[in-house]
RNA sequence: GGUGGGGUUCCCGAGCGGCCAAAGGGAACAGACUGUAAAUCUGUCGUCAGUGACUUCGGUGGUUCAAAUCCACCCCCCACCA
């Protein structure tokens, strides 16, 4: 059951936070180290938005491998409070999540919230969504707030812009970003013990925007990189080329982060070009609302075909709901709309992402990831031609 | 036995002469979901057939150009009274 194997523990490459341990291709191998323990890449991030995997607790999470999560810097300041949670042990400590801990700047709420907000050289002003009050993200507050959650790697605030931005809104809003990741790095210097601090780069669907967000930041002394902004709802062949055009203009020696991707072929096609973390709410989500991945593609439990199927969820999958339940069961559950649904259906979703990062990096340490990208993209073909 | 109120499409329930195949829920069926305002949202939901036609609103007759809606009788149900 868990999850990772001896030989990923064994080498540190080197100094500093990152280290590279194996190639294939642009695929890479690696371990990130932070406060809280060495994360192993190519890694997906479960997303714990409030402070909490939705339906998960902290036990779960450790049983399927789980090796760092997120948290989301816009919630945890409006509820409970940064200050609280400081006061309360960091978001570690008030969580008993005892594991690295990577907070979203808010940036991504300033994008999604659109109308609640409001954005100047200055930061981003906003409503809560929750009581309308209003509040001021700078740069440096989002680094004050991240801190107080104590997280191990923390986002610079950006600014995302939707799809269909137009070029010279973009142009000017990459320049922002940047200034605003400077500011960010001012507020709290390289070489600080404990937290690290990751830019993140944007461009809209420029391609030529993307490489030049990407140049400017890099030059400065983050710890790692982050391609934002994509997977907002342009086409997947979009997405992919400006993934593919930009993941080899990062800097070699720094983990990757594609952030808020995604589908499990995503994920792979990320990692071929050389992302390192990925982050997304789908595993958790798709849990909650009947989707389900499966070795055999993905399956939506709801449907009357699984009424008296009796077979395991997925029959290649170890996760605790594979191993004890029938889909029949799990149908059961979900369309009585007991709440039980929703963990095993959580633990399991997430147990094939995890299980698809480790299944890479084991095939990156033994150079045939290609294969294992193949075998992805023939489950998951129908997804390439709707795009 | 008396008085009053009801019986509507799978269920609940609106409608009370034409704009009604009939509001709204629910159930059911299918789909979506990508740095989580998501246990959410969307579609279908009488039968055929591409505009349209046909069969429905307890039953049977009737009034009317036109009835789920009005009238008569009948069959059930509920409440209260004896």
């Amino acid at each position: 059951m868990s999850s990772f194997d001896s030989t990923e523990h064994s080498v540190l490459a080197g100094p500093g936070v990152f280290g590279v341990t194996a190639r294939d291709g642009a695929a890479r191998c690696g371990e990130l180290r932070t406060a809280h323990g060495v994360v192993h890449t190519p890694i997906f991030m479960p997303v714990g938005t409030v402070g909490s995997v939705k339906a998960l607790a902290p036990d779960d999470l450790d049983a399927l491998g789980a090796e760092i999560i997120l948290g989301n810097t816009y919630h945890l300041y409006l509820r409970p409070g940064d200050e609280r949670i400081a006061r309360l042990g960091g978001l570690h400590g008030f969580s008993s999540w005892s594991k690295p801990v990577l907070t979203d700047s808010g940036g991504f709420q300033a994008f999604s919230l659109s109308e609640l907000r409001k954005i100047s050289e200055n930061g981003v002003e906003f409503r809560s969504h929750l009581d309308g009050s209003k509040h001021l993200f700078t740069p440096e507050k989002v680094i004050q707030i991240q801190r107080n959650l104590n997280s191990d790697v923390m986002m610079v605030l950006d600014e995302c812009v939707p799809y269909g931005t137009p070029r010279d809104y973009t142009a000017r809003s990459i320049k922002l970003t940047t200034r605003w990741a400077l500011r960010s790095r001012a507020a709290y210097p390289a070489g600080m013990a404990g937290n690290l601090l990751f830019a993140i780069t944007q461009g809209g669907f420029f391609e030529d925007l993307r490489a030049e967000s990407i140049q400017e930041l890099a030059e400065h002394d983050f710890d790692g990189f982050a391609i934002g902004g994509l997977s907002v709802g342009e086409p997947k062949e979009l997405m992919y080329s400006l993934l593919e055009a930009s993941a080899p203009l990062l800097p070699e020696e720094k983990p990757r982060y594609l952030m808020g991707v995604g589908t499990p072929l995503d994920i792979v096609t990320g990692i071929s070009r050389g992302v390192d973390m990925f982050d997304c709410v789908l595993p958790t989500r798709n849990a909650r609302n009947g989707t389900l991945y499966t070795s055999l593609g993905k399956i939506n439990i709801k449907r009357r075909e699984f009424a008296e199927d009796q077979n395991p969820l997925d029959p290649a999958c170890s996760c605790y709901t594979c191993r004890t339940f029938s889909r029949a069961y799990l149908r059961h559950l979900y369309t009585a709309g007991e709440l039980l649904a929703f963990r095993l259906n959580s633990l399991h979703n997430l147990t094939y992402y995890l299980d698809l990062v480790r299944k890479a990096r084991t095939a990156i340490r033994e150079g045939r990831f290609t294969a294992l990208r193949e075998e992805i993209m023939a489950l998951y073909a129908d997804e390439l031609k709707a795009a």
